[in-house]
DNA sequence: TCTCCATGGTGGCATATACCACTAAAGATC
DNA sequence: GATCTTTAGTGGTATATGCCACCATGGAGA
């Protein structure tokens, strides 16, 4: 007889198990593409989410590092310590704004530019492999049910008084 | 007039920048909904991951590493590392398999138990909040195809010759 | 029985990511 | 002009996660 938790019957399947919770299947499909687009894009020697960075730059035109923590719903210091190795790589740089020096701006050095475009070569190839399984239509759809998720406010307080 | 790469005009917003890319939608949404989700297990102590992982390993019935790690789709040393804070704060313990000593269990302890049932009390909080705004049968709908691509076989070979 | 191969797991190292305290800079208010 | 509040970012710390080399154990085959 399975455990039962508060009146809910635990279902038995291990791989099953999660798919009540929302965040545990967002989490669960998030590494398995991970692996995918990481095995793909380890031939440019970038991991897939250096590769979305580099490119995020690359279309912000010189971002303000806030922006992009902004689009990536990123914690901005978290942002910080991710852009660290791309530094210390030469693909990116940061510069104060000149109208507020609060303000850190990133761009992609022409080593960045180089990487990037040599990584998109790779990124095409992982999003036709997925896209071949599942298909375009899906893969569009489930990028606009991920994006709805991305925009929604749940009114978190950054700190509680 | 946009960069153009390789004959792809770059979209200008930088939130739907990201759109077009399978892994990235995924990773975003994955981090706006382990926001909320960590936001309101706070109160537990634990994180939504760590939820997930007792949930799953009471599910399981003393289940091996192994099996957690493929139910996860997680890296069986990934699980490992992930599993240490647990064992450390006294939820979990690792115990030998009986038949086969290269295995190892993984059980709840009392006070793991004590914690899941408490943790379990706010998650329901946080997928009610989620589902209250994206509405039960989109986040069922979400799931489901999040289950889909998590069992999906891209047949990575885990060490290329 | 011995050897080879496969499996399960650990430790190391690195990136991904979040929260918090703190500092510097800018804006608002008095 | 001075003070207070807000904003942007850094450093520290911790968890999340993946890859790799390595070791112990078990299975298959000679």
């Amino acid at each position: 007889m399975p455990f039962v938790l508060h009146g809910i019957a635990m279902p038995q399947d291990a791989f099953t198990a999660l798919s009540l919770c929302n965040n545990a299947t967002l989490r669960r499909a998030t590494r398995k593409l991970g692996q995918l687009y990481d095995d793909v894009l380890a031939a440019s020697g970038l991991k897939a989410t250096q590769q979305g960075l580099l490119y995020q730059i690359h279309v912000g035109e010189e971002p303000a590092m806030g922006a992009i923590a902004t689009a990536l719903v990123m914690d901005l210091s978290a942002l910080g310590h991710t852009l660290k190795p791309l530094i210390r790589d030469g693909f990116v740089e940061t510069f104060a704004d000149s109208n507020d020096r609060r303000i850190k701006r990133v761009r992609l050095t022409p080593l960045g530019r180089q990487k990037l475009e040599e990584a998109m070569k790779l990124w095409r190839v992982a999003q036709q492999r997925f896209e071949d399984m599942v298909g375009k239509e899906q893969a569009a759809s489930l990028r606009a049910a991920l994006d709805r998720i991305a925009a929604l406010d749940f009114d978190l307080p950054p700190a509680a008084p």
